[in-house]
DNA sequence: AATTGTGAAACACTTCACAGCC
DNA sequence: GGCTGTGAAGTGTTTCACAATT
């Protein structure tokens, strides 16, 4: 993705595009926010592994990030750790997930029950998150009255209503790139403030909207940059 | 994802994760790189509406990144338009696609063909030619053998011996979590040199090799602290 | 008159280095 | 002694502003 959309700005595109801070925002950075979850999964397993206690340095080996930075990272929140000891892993893990907002259920919506819309929905279903899809949309007849894992496809009509309703405001959009503005548009329009787009399109949003992109053509083509023969470099 | 793994750089985690330069490579930032698809797909569209010109201007509105952005990140490659008038669209595309490395096919595989790997085999098969999937693996019997929009599921022990004859040099991981670093190893023993990763874990890679994750997981997780409640603004 | 290309300034992010605390 | 938390330094990226060019 590039990387990362967010409040105040224009759309970005790719999956995680870099992004400057919000503008009236606090003063943590989009990209200290994005690592956060990374941390999280490290520090879910080191606490499967029996770690009670973690330090920056043990969380740097997981996660590819430095040391400095974790620890840089968590303390925009507040100090969590013990000098001279490390932090404690359940502690931590406790507070991550509160700041992400996840320490309630976070219901969010998918439009478009697609190969990938379907593949997303099972991927997400199946491991019973935090963050959990509970309302799915389609346009086609054929497929409104199926289900996902238990998650029953409804017509796109119902958007507005069914978002309203389970004061969705998280949302994935997997539909075909001629459709993603006007499903994006609905969206923020029942009242969701951050959206997941798998179509390639850049969309337009108010500013406020988040909106993370995720495009597997852009993200191959910026890759084979990476494959082309290299110019001698020495 | 987050931002972005990069040659010489341990893994990075998330949906283009934003990352630093190579340690030996020009100076081309990478998150230069990774807005070039999407100036690429802006110019393609406006070609198609017959503008034969465009400015950096055009490119912004449709784009969402500023004038002066995408100004300086074609100027990494040269002066490529005309003071005055703007740049010639079809040359642009042309010279957006040579320096991607897209003016050849660019071959890749992708190793696992559950659900998200196929919906992504289908995805890019029935609609890309320049970075096309001519390989794809599983090492599930049942679905060795079917195909996918016609190319055929190789077993996993092919891995090696297909990638090399075929010389492919970019990859998609779409196996579960257990078996990605594994998977990844055997890519670059093969001569892999870049890796689109779907699985949830940080795969170590070495120097040299550039890793571009994409976790839904994280990405939602990372979503939600937009949609928290807010603390009052001001 | 319009628009590119680009140094310089501004801003953002990461790394350094070490004081502070257990 | 070990590890966190953090100002300061360093590095990278974006924006500004304008000269150059058509």
């Amino acid at each position: 993705m590039m990387v990362t959309a967010h409040r105040d700005e224009k759309a970005k595109t790719g999956a995680a595009a870099p992004g400057p801070a919000a503008s009236g925002s606090g003063r943590v950075p989009d990209v200290a926010i994005r690592r956060l979850p990374v941390y999280l999964r490290a520090l879910t397993e080191l606490y499967a592994e029996d770690h009670e206690i973690v330090s920056s340095a043990d969380l740097a080996a997981r996660t590819g990030y430095s040391s400095e930075q974790i620890r840089k990272d968590l303390a925009y929140f507040g100090a969590f750790g013990t000098r001279g000891v490390g932090y404690r892993t359940a502690v931590l893990i406790e507070r991550l997930r509160s700041i992400l907002g996840l320490d309630r259920q976070v219901p969010i919506a998918l439009v478009g029950a697609g190969h990938l819309g379907t593949a997303l929905a099972r991927y997400n279903l199946t491991r019973h998150r935090d963050v959990r899809i509970v309302a799915i949309f389609d346009n086609d007849p054929a497929r409104v009255g199926q289900s996902i894992e238990g998650v029953v496809i409804e017509p796109a009509e119902r958007m507005d209503e069914v978002i309203r309703a389970a004061g969705i405001r998280l949302a994935v959009i997997a539909v075909p790139a001629h459709a993603a503005q006007d499903v994006a548009r609905r969206l923020v329009e029942a009242g969701v403030e951050a959206i997941l787009n798998f179509a390639p399109v850049t969309l337009q949003v108010p500013p406020g909207i988040v909106v993370q992109n995720i495009d597997l053509t852009l993200e191959l083509q910026s890759l084979a940059y990476y494959t082309r023969e290299r110019p001698a470099t020495g």
